[in-house]
RNA sequence: GGCAUCGUGGCCGAGUGGCUAGGCAGAGCUCUGCAAAAGCUUGUACAGCGGUUCGAAUCCGCUCGAUGCCUCCA
């Protein structure tokens, strides 16, 4: 199975060829939340997406080190870098300290995740934990000549880098071009131009987070953690490091500036960026109101969508478009995902249960198997991956209903790749089955009664019986499904 | 205004020079007391206009439209 992994790198816009630094070991940075809100969805889809590009790499046998930071300090309001930190303002707005923002709210991420079944990092280094390594790291750079101190405050100096080593080169944008375009700051800012970006801010007397440092009692600028993270856990060059598309430009294009004006070389090999998640066909963002919370969209309680969806409907539905693709959320898709993700549960589920024969017909094991495999290998194509596991479900179904038959080899093969891709690899989840508590075996038990009346009701032709039980249970979303046999009911 | 990405059948969404995914919906069928559920079968679409080519949704040019970044954002 082995054959090339290949990864679309934002770098240079190619697909290219999967080498990692060291053979069998990977290096992946993602860029995580700040937290100050809740998580909302949009932010979900990188780090699902992230999480399928991690699980990928561990099925192949890599052993992966993923580091994904915890932004709880220094994220400022504006590109004037004259805004409080975000953490620090929403502390203030609440009254109340600004660890206990950070707890509620990684709390709250954390959860999430793991609703979404996304498996948790090597690594979750936080800004405040490594304010010593950005210090350090400022020294550094202000000892290549790169920064410079104003006011207490220190600013990488984007003008003096470009003249040694070219920036821009991640967003594809020049120095000039930034000149020219830059909006006016009609702020008294210490910057010496528009482009250079905080390394250290100076805090303002009010300002409750600090720290010490040989300019200023203050915090670190946001784009800094992300290197003095990266480079501590992962090394001065390492394979990939991913975030949203939204943080290419400025936020990736400054770690790239602080990195190579220290060790004058690429810090990352492999930039791989996740693409937006748009609601009414606009990206989501906490600062224009345009989202959704996770939570909002599993218990239904929202003003956008008539019904709820389960955390794997949603993840089911995300994986379903690449990557690397804008996907809008919208009631009909997430249904259509919704209906087709529980067909496909109900194939898997129906696979322990078939019956083996002495040859095997109507499915080429061999090259399905295979085409899974170049599906993820083609830069992680989930959806295409996708359109194979439903030829699967097409021959399951086939088998169940006699039309095909398999041996007891070839069942055990497709039901380990399967399975393989379905729950390692895209990280979904079987529904529970139930929640086992005592309100729900007392109804389960009166529904059994139920079933069982209305079976005795059909054996004896009382049709108005039977209707009566079966149209009131589904009013409750109770469905049945008769045979011949009998009847069977399902809880939606 | 600058830079970039994209425009695929009723909806969502892959593909990126010939072999023309997949899901949902629709239609037909099987099963069924009738339904539902489930299963099976079924769809030549690629914004418009020009060009390159034996051949283009796929390459090139123009037009129109959408979105993202250029300001905090996953």
């Amino acid at each position: 199975m082995e054959q090339a992994l290949a990864v679309y790198n934002s770098l240079n816009g190619k697909k290219e060829s999967f080498k990692p630094l060291l053979p069998d070991h990977v290096g992946m940075y993602v860029c995580g939340p700040t937290v100050y809100s809740n998580v909302h969805l949009g932010n979900c889809r990188t780090f699902i997406s992230f999480d399928l590009i991690f699980r990928y790499l561990q099925h192949l046998g890599y052993k992966v080190r993923y580091v994904r930071n915890i932004t709880d300090a220094g994220h400022l309001e504006n590109d004037a870098d004259e805004g409080e930190d975000r953490i620090a303002k929403k502390a203030r707005l609440e009254s109340i300290e600004p660890m206990e923002v950070v707890q509620r709210y990684t709390v709250d991420f954390r959860d999430t995740m793991k609703q979404f079944n996304a498996l948790p990092p090597s690594i979750e280094p936080t800004a405040t934990g490594h304010i010593v390594e950005q210090i350090e790291l400022i020294k550094k750079i202000m000892d290549e000549g790169y920064a410079y101190e104003v006011n207490g405050s220190v600013y990488f100096d984007v003008l003096r880098f470009n003249k040694d080593i070219p920036y821009g080169k991640l967003s594809g944008r020049n120095i000039e071009e930034l000149i020219h375009n830059s909006r006016a700051l009609d702020g008294q800012s210490d910057k010496k131009n528009p482009q250079d970006f905080a390394l250290w801010k100076k805090a303002e007397p009010q300002h409750i987070m600090r720290w010490p440092s040989p300019w200023s009692d203050g915090f670190p600028g946001w784009h800094l953690e992300c290197t003095a993270m990266s480079t501590k856990y992962l090394g001065t060059q390492f394979d990939i490091h991913g975030g949203g598309m939204d943080l290419k430009f400025p936020h990736h294009e400054c770690e790239i500036a602080q990195a190579e004006s220290v060790y004058k070389k690429s810090p990352v090999n492999y930039w791989i960026h996740a693409n937006m998640l748009t609601l009414n066909g606009k990206k989501m963002a906490k600062s224009t109101g345009n989202n959704i919370l996770p939570n909002e969209m599993f218990n239904g309680e929202n003003t956008i969508f008539n019904k709820p969806f389960s955390p794997m409907v949603v993840r089911f539905f995300m994986l379903q478009a690449h990557y690397g693709s804008i996907v809008d959320l919208s009631e009909s898709a997430l249904e259509a995902s919704e209906k087709g993700f529980y067909r496909l549960v109900d194939a898997l589920q129906k696979l322990d249960g078939l019956e083996v024969s002495e040859n095997s017909s109507g499915f080429e094991l061999k090259s399905w198997t295979q085409n899974c495999y170049t599906a993820m290998n083609d830069d992680f194509n989930s959806p295409v991956l996708i359109a194979h596991l439903f030829d699967a479900v097409k021959y399951i179904n086939a088998i169940s209903n006699g039309l095909h038959h398999i041996t007891a080899d070839d069942l055990a093969s497709l039901s380990k790749t399967i399975k393989a891709f379905f729950y390692d690899v895209l990280g979904l989840q079987t529904p529970e089955k139930n929640e086992k508590n005592s309100e729900a075996s007392q109804l389960e038990g009166t529904l059994e009664l139920l079933i069982n009346l209305r079976n005795k009701a059909r054996a004896n032709k009382d049709f108005e019986t039977s209707d009566l039980i079966r149209d009131s249970l589904q009013k409750m979303q109770i469905q049945f499904n008769d045979t011949a046999e009998g009847s069977t009911f399902k809880i939606n």
